[in-house]
Parts: C-alpha cells; structure tokens; sequence
DNA sequence: CATGAATGAGAGTTCATTCAT
DNA sequence: GATGAATGAACTCTCATTCAT
C-alpha cells in the first residue's frame, strides 16, 4: 500500500514531466512545480531537493519501462518482424501522446547537468541496445538489410528523437506518424 | 564595410551562440553574454534587448544561408543525385562543427516564446521544402524512391534533427557521421 | 533513577553542547539537534522548545555544579592557598577539555536573549563572587596582595574568558595552560 | 578622491561592524545590511557577497591599523614603559567603545568560517607579537619582570580578550577599566 | 555609445513549528 | 511520547533592467 509520502511523491513527478515539456528543463523553477502541485516550498524539499532530482527519476522510469518491455517480448520467442512491428506500434502512440515531447528537456538536462548527460547517455545507449538485438535477430532470420546492426539503430534512434523534439512544432496526426515510423519498416526489410 | 556596432553586434552573436550550445536557451541570461562578450550591461542593451533576439537572429541567419546556398546550387543545373550528395557532405562537416548543438537550444527556444515557436517552424519547413524540391526532381529523373516526396523529406529531416541534438552526448566522429548520411543516400535511391 | 525521559533530555543537552562549541549559539538549529540526536522534529520539541532553552540548562547546571563545588571545598576548612591552588588545578583540567570552549557561543547567547543575558550577568557574577571569598580570605590570611578582593577577582575572570574563548584557535597544550594559569598564583601572592 | 563605490562600501563596514556586535557573527544577515544601509539587495551583493567578507574586513582594518600604529610609536624611540602606557592608554579608550565588543562576533567568526580562522589567528598573533616586542624591550631595561616574554604577552592578551567580551554584560565605567588595566602594569613592572 | 552602480522582482533554500497518525 | 509530512515565513542569491555619469 502507498505511503501518503509515495502519493505526494507521484504526484509531484507527474506535474513536474506536465512542466517540462511544456517548458523545456531549465525553464521549470521549483517554484513552479509548487504550484502545479498545490504544495508549499518546505513540502515539495522534503521529496526533491531540485528539478534535476526530479528529471533523473522520469528518465529512469522511461529507460527502465522500456527495458522491462523489451525483456518481455523478446522472451516470447517473437520473430524479428513481430518485434519490428510491436516498436513501431509502441511509437506511433508515444508519438501522439504529449510524453514524447520530453525529449526537448531531456536534451537540455544533458546540456546542464553532469547527472544528466550521464542519464542522457545511459539511455540512448539502452535505446540503440534494444534495437541492435532486433536488427541481429532479423539479419540473422535473413528478413532484414545487411550492415552493421549498432550502425544501422543509431540511425533509426537518431530519427526517433528528432521526430520526438519536432512533435511540439508540426503537431502531427496519427497518419503521419504512421507513414513516418512505417519509413523504419521500409528502410529495415529486405527486397 | 563593417561599422564598429556590426562588428561588435556579430561578436554577441557569436558568443552568444556559444552560450546556447553549451547551456541550451532559456539557461543563458543576459549577464552571461555581457561576462562572454566583456561588454558591459549598457552596452549589450544597446545592441539586443533579449536573449530572444539573439536566438531569433542566429537562427534566421542560418535559414537564409542555407536558402541561398540552395538556389546558387539549384541555378547551376545540378541532377538530383549531385544536389543530394551535396547535401549529404555540407551535413557530413555541419554535424561536426559545434554549431550544429544549436539545436538544443533552438528546440527549447521553441517552446517558450512565440516568436521561437514561428522561427523554428519556419525553419524546419524551408528544410523540408528544399528537400522535396530535391525529391521531386530525383523522382522526375527516375532515381529516387517513388513515395510522397514532401513526407520523405520529413523523415530525412527528423532524423538531421535527431542527430543534431544527440551530438552533444555521442560526439561522433567523421566515419560515423558519414555512415549515418549516406544511409540517406540508400534510402532515396531506387534498386 | 532518571527515567527514560531524562535519558532523552541528557542526551539532547549533550549533543546540543557540542555543536553549541562547534558553531557558536545562533547557528545552531533545532534541526541540528534533530539530526545530532536521532530524534524527530516532534520528539525535540517535547523536551525543548528552542536552542535557547538548551543553552540555558547548559549554563545554569555548569554554574550550580562550580557553586557546590565551591561549597563544599569552603566547608572543607581550607586554607586561601589552597582554594587557590584547586581552583587552578580544576582550570588546568577544564581548559584543555571541549567544554571550554561553550563560552564563545554563551557569549552570543547574551547578546541575542535577554534571558541569555541575565544568565550569563549571573554566572559571570558568581565566579566572581567565588573568586572574591578566596581573596578576602587570602588577604586576611596575609598571603595574598593588597587592594578590593572584588575588582582583583574580575581580573582574574577576564583572563579566564579570555583563555576559554581563545581555546578554539590556539590549541594549547596542558604546559602552556599550566604556565597561563600560574600567571594568576604569582600575580595574587604577596611578595 | 573617494569614488562612489568607495563610499557604499564604507558605509556597509560601518553598519555592518555595529550589527556584529548587537548580535555576534551568524545572526546577521544580508538582509540586515541591506535595512541598515538602505541598499536593495543587488547593490549590495555587488560589494561583499557574505557577511563573512565584511567581517574579513573589519579584522583586517583593526589589525592594520594597529599594527601601523605600533610600528610609528617604536620609530619614536619610545622606553618599554612608554610604549606600555600608550598601549594601556589606547585599551581604555577602546574598551570604552562599542568597538571593542567585536570580539564576541570575531570569536563565533573564527568557528565558522576557514577564512575566518586564519584571520582571527593571525590576528591574535599580531597581537602577541606586538606585546612580546614591548615586554622583552622592558625586561632589557631592567624594568620589567623575568620571565618567557611570549607566555607573559599570551597573558595580557588573554585578558584583553576577556574583558573586550564581557564589555556587553558588565558596562564598566572608565575607573573599572582603568583599574583593570592597571593590573597588567603592576604585573609586569618589577619590584 | 559605453560604463557600472543601483533597484527590485523573483527564484532557491532552509527551518521553526504544527499536527494527524 | 514519538514520528515525519506539511506549512509558511524568512533568508540567500541572481538577474533583467534602468539611469546618472
């Protein structure tokens, strides 16, 4: 059972990621997160002494969220193309949900704090990770292009964050999402 | 010829660019580019009255190079393949030159002003537009992929903004760069 | 038999001395003595409601156990010289220990609380007073030198403030304090 | 000429030394200054960014001017007991003043700050040094009693210190203080 | 045009203090 | 009695901005 202190904590995480994409990193003061959160100065330190604290938690939610979905299905003995696929499903979502745009403060967070280029890095790298052993396994089903596999994710990692950080400006509809991310199926298939 | 406020207005930019790419846009104040630029307060007021402003020129500076350097290009007659590869090597050293983690900054720009959310939408459209224009052409040539050029051009142009902004954690080097472009290259080349 | 609340109340009133020696009084928060103590906030404010109310028990107990001592030694019959010579060999002990050091944090305890003025008016009275019982004693004895027991006892007492205050930078070691405190034997004996 | 700056920063010692001794070192703070010099707080800020540099300040100022002040009086040529009653004289006047009871702010100063526990060192020391040069000149005449001239100037200054704290709660009158410091005069003239 | 002293608004941070559990 | 979450006041510190020189 959640602890009064847990829900606070949860609620203040929730409002502070609302705040970041809506501002980017720096721009979000604890001050605020108090008031998105209806708690006093004092409340809110006793949970975060900063938003970096803060940003570093949602980060490591996201990253680990993925991970442990990741390790699921791929201990379903899917196909390389049925994990291609349930990515690209994954995405179209995300990419329509406002919790992409995270990506713009995630970049500044890198930018301005030693903690967060490490978290930053740490979580690309498990990006470009997950989607080298989905590149293998379907290289090695001989369904998908030639090439260095690590190479070939650092591409399709590079166009998922642009297309992240974009997101605020084009406001995309779930077509075009679908047309952009199915470029991924294209690029990765044979013949 | 250059009076001493040009030259003085070109060395805040300058500097202030610097700034950007090292602290993302809403971190930099205005007591920073007066320490950067050894102006003092007064005088870095007589010039910009904002950081805004700086951004916004930086920006609109480098969307009119990129313009005209596109229409010199265009009147020479080039084919579709020569302006693509040359597209792909002004890339090749634009993503390992500093300037290109102005991307950071500009994408959090975006996100907190008005007049930055229009530049950059602008921005990135001018980008899309030179690219179809490309893509329209290579079509006509029977050299490129068949597809709706315009969204083709998106897909290439999230993925240069991805890996813009990851510069900053990857700091890539030369081969991987151009392994990264030329699979732009692959992907609009037909068989 | 002190009961587990006085345990509790001992043990604040002991770490309270040692940060009130290491920080001086004004500096010392209720939250350090949370933190020094393992109490919780609301465990402190059981047994005490400020610092100031720490400070006092700590001053008025050191100046009730010198009067019972004084007492007691007087009961005992002894000569001037040899109140004397107690009352340095105490000194020789006290000013090597922490504890003599609580006087640069009683003496802005005095100036910041009335009742921390009137506290330390009386303590600094009381020895004082002490002080002047040996002298008259001494001088009716014909040991000690002429003049009023009462100003030569204030003498004596600015030096100790003055050696207790200087502790924390100058270190002494016990034959320096020895050789300080002998200043006082010579400086009161005859001839 | 003094600049304008000059005179702020003039200003802000002299307020900030008569806060020091109201209320010793930690309990003042910028926000005091700032009411007690009708600065805001920026202008303040742009001369001493902690209380702890104004109170560097004000002990560096003492030190300097005492030790000019001695340094003239030894040119003069003057006998040990010259130089003795100048130095006794000046004591009366200054424990006179409000200035003396700095030292009870300079002792909390010294637990505080690193810097300011060298400051407060090199300041008692200078003290000392000062007083051994008077003694073992007096102790060459012949008029002064025997003795390791340091530990006899460590004695007065001990003293010294005593009394510039207990200034606050005694009040003393100018006889007191005469007579107090007449007690180091009779202690060090032989016979 | 340029300087830098000064203002004042506002963010960061820390605590004394209370109170429901 | 004890806990620790929460409040709110006060303080520290930083800037954007102005203005006399």
């Amino acid at each position: 059972m959640p602890s009064k202190g847990d829900n606070t904590r949860n609620l203040i995480l929730e409002k502070a990621a609302e705040l970041f994409i809506q501002k980017g990193y720096s721009a979000v003061t604890m001050k605020d997160v108090c008031e998105a959160t209806s708690l006093s100065r004092g409340g809110l330190y006793r949970h975060f002494k900063s938003t970096g604290e803060m940003m570093a938690c949602l980060l490591l939610d996201e990253q680990q969220t993925a991970d442990e979905e990741f390790s699921a299905a791929l201990a379903e003995g899917k196909s390389a193309l049925q994990l291609l696929d349930a990515y690209i499903q994954k995405h179209d979502r995300f990419l329509l949900s406002p919790g992409s745009a995270l990506e713009v403060a995630a970049n500044q967070y890198a930018l301005l704090d030693e903690v967060g280029r490490k978290i930053n890095t740490s979580r690309v790298w498990s990006t470009v990770k997950r989607l080298t052993s989905i590149i293998r396994l379907g290289q090695g089903e001989g369904v998908f292009i030639d090439g260095n596999p690590e190479n070939i994710a650092w591409h399709i990692v590079f166009f998922i964050c642009g297309i992240r950080a974009q997101t605020v400006l084009v406001e995309p509809g779930a077509d075009f999402i679908h047309t952009q991310t199915d470029y991924i199926r294209r690029f990765l298939l044979k013949g």
